[in-house]
DNA sequence: AAATAAATGTTATAATATAACATAACATAG
DNA sequence: CTATGTTATGTTATATTATAACATTTATTT
């Protein structure tokens, strides 16, 4: 799905903005919190957490399962990751600045995500929830599907 | 956030419907799909897989998390309950008959979860999919936030 | 340099879910 | 009605995802 034609650009991009947004809130982007945005920046598919933990292994023989879960809350709450709660994974958020809700089509062939930020979108969730009287605080919208490309393969 | 004048309905509506689906499919609405299904209409709130594993030890000795789990794929399957990925948890699905993409409204403060087919964010969403080239198969839209009898409450 | 706060280490366990194989109940063809 | 195949349930074991609670280390502030 994706054609990020550079995809090292990607990730560091991705660390400056994270280490930009710690320094502007005071917090401390330690040497661990960046490794674990690292892997999950690695690439545009969903990370598990148990295996962010076995790749943490080779770096930190002491990683345990609290270690990655207490970095992933950190980056949770300070916008920088999002967890995909229909398959139980995180991914690095493309604009931990400019945030509002966000969305993501996942492929079920190639694995990768892409978050989708749509205005008009949100407004029709916010328009839906208001017909019900509701107040939103969070929402979950992910899109399983198939992108273009794997479509296109699967004709070949 | 529900106002079911008489729940009693609510829930044999909701049986009468499953044995319905299940005659029309051929399939058996067996006594242990018929009690797991009335566990989870037993309210408006959802029902967790370990919940329904325990009530269900009061009347089933042997039950074991094979037997609730695959009760509740069977009713997933076939459209009587639904699976709320933010909260792994499963509800009843409100109108298994006339089925189409369906949102969810989960309040925090009652717990209750209101289930929301709207056509216009149907399309709202399905246009944000093909804006990206992307075939949606399968939609997660759940909405957390609070309810306005719970908000009314909170003012008190 | 001492006191405080924040981050990480460590042990244990909780909560959610599935694989694999055995047995029982039901459906149906002969 | 009974042998046979199919569907459902029982059973054992284990995988996966996540958190609680307390100890230690590292950084910050006084």
């Amino acid at each position: 799905m994706y054609s990020c034609s550079d995809h090292k650009s990607c990730l560091s991009d991705a660390l400056h903005v994270a280490d930009k947004i710690c320094q502007k809130k005071g917090l401390r982007f330690t040497s661990l919190r960046k490794i674990i945005l690292e892997m999950i920046w690695s690439n545009h598919e969903p990370s598990k957490a148990y295996d962010i933990l076995d790749k943490l292994k080779d770096v930190n023989l002491s990683a345990k399962p609290p270690t990655v879960y207490r970095t992933l809350d950190f980056l949770l709450e300070n916008g920088l990751i999002h967890k995909l709660n229909s398959l139980n994974a995180y991914i690095g958020c493309s604009h931990p600045l400019e945030h509002n809700e966000c969305f993501f089509l996942f492929c079920q062939e190639c694995k990768e995500i892409k978050e989708c930020c749509n205005k008009e979108l949100a407004k029709a969730i916010n328009q839906t929830a208001s017909n019900n009287k509701f107040q939103p605080m969070n929402i979950t919208l992910e899109i399983q599907g198939e992108c273009q490309e794997c479509t296109d393969k699967a004709r070949l």
